[in-house]
DNA sequence: TTAATAGTTCCATAATTCCGAACTAATGAA
DNA sequence: TTCATTAGTTCGGAATTATGGAACTATTAA
C-alpha cells in the first residue's frame, strides 16, 4: 500500500522519511534574518557552522543554560532548514544536522559570516 | 508644572519630544535581526541608508506597493529605534529618521552593510 | 484661540509561538 | 516476527506578539 501522499513524493512537503529543504533560489535574505532572530536558533546555526561534524537535534536539548522542550526543538530545527539555513538528513533514527553553508556563500556573499562573527562576538563579551 | 515623569527624565522611556534610542552598548545582534525580518523594517532602514538625507516616518506610508495605517508604522520606527538601528529626532512637527551606521559599524563591523547589500541584491531580481 | 499636520497610544482582533501529550519511524533485542 | 527504545513530528490549547482603527498629544502656523 502507497503511504506517501503526491505532495510528498513531488517534494513540495517533506516525508517523515526526508525532510523539506528549500532549493536556494528560493532563501530570501528576510527568511534568514527571521530564523537567526531567535536567540536559540542563531546558537544552534553557530554552532553547526563552527563544528567539526555534524550533529542531531537533541543534541541541543539543553541550550544556553536551559532545557528546552522537544517539541518546542524540533519547531526551530523546522524553521531553519525551511529558511533554507541548514541541511537535515536521516541517519537511523536521528536527523543529523548541518549548515548549507556554501550554497548560502554562493547567493548571499558576505551576509551570513558576518551574522555569526559579529554574534561570537557579542557572546564573548558575555 | 511639571509634566514629564521621572522615567521619562532619566532616559528610561521617551517623552513625545524625543524618543528613546538605547545606548550602543545595548544594542544586540538578534534584535537588529528581528528588526530586520519584517519587509517593512528592512525596507525602510535599506532607504534610509541610501538616502541623501534624512526623511520623516511619513515618507513611508506607502511603501512596496501598499498603502500602511500610520499606527502600524509607528510601530515599525519604533521597532527600528529600539533595536538601535535608527535615531528620530525631532524637528518642528515631524521626526526626521536617520541610520546610526557609524555606531553600528563601530559595534558590529560588516554586518549590516553585507545584510543591506544582500538584500539589494534580492530587490534587484524581483 | 483655532486648525492642521505628524506621530503615538489604546484596545480589540488576528496571527505566531510555546510546550505538553499523543503520535510515527527506525532500530535492535528477544 | 513482536516488543521496547530512541529520535523526532504533529496536534491543540495557552501565552505572546503584531495589526490597524479610533482617540489622543505635540508642534506649528494662521
Amino acid at each position: 500500500m502507497e503511504l506517501l501522499s503526491d505532495a510528498v513524493k513531488c517534494g513540495m512537503i517533506s516525508s517523515m522519511r526526508t525532510p523539506y529543504h528549500p532549493p536556494i533560489e528560493d532563501v530570501t535574505v528576510e527568511g534568514i534574518l527571521h530564523a537567526f532572530s531567535d536567540p536559540v536558533r542563531i546558537e544552534i546555526y553557530a554552532d553547526l557552522a563552527t563544528a567539526e561534524c555534524a550533529k542531531n537535534c537533541s543534541t541541543f536539548l539543553t541550550i544556553q543554560k536551559r532545557l528546552l522542550p522537544k517539541s518546542t526543538l524540533s519547531q526551530h530545527f523546522r524553521i531553519l532548514r525551511e529558511a533554507g539555513l541548514i541541511r537535515s538528513e536521516r541517519k537511523g533514527v536521528e536527523l543529523i544536522n548541518s549548515t548549507r553553508c556554501a550554497e548560502l556563500k554562493e547567493r548571499f556573499g558576505p551576509m551570513i559570516l558576518a551574522i555569526i562573527e559579529a554574534y561570537a562576538q557579542q557572546q564573548k563579551a558575555v
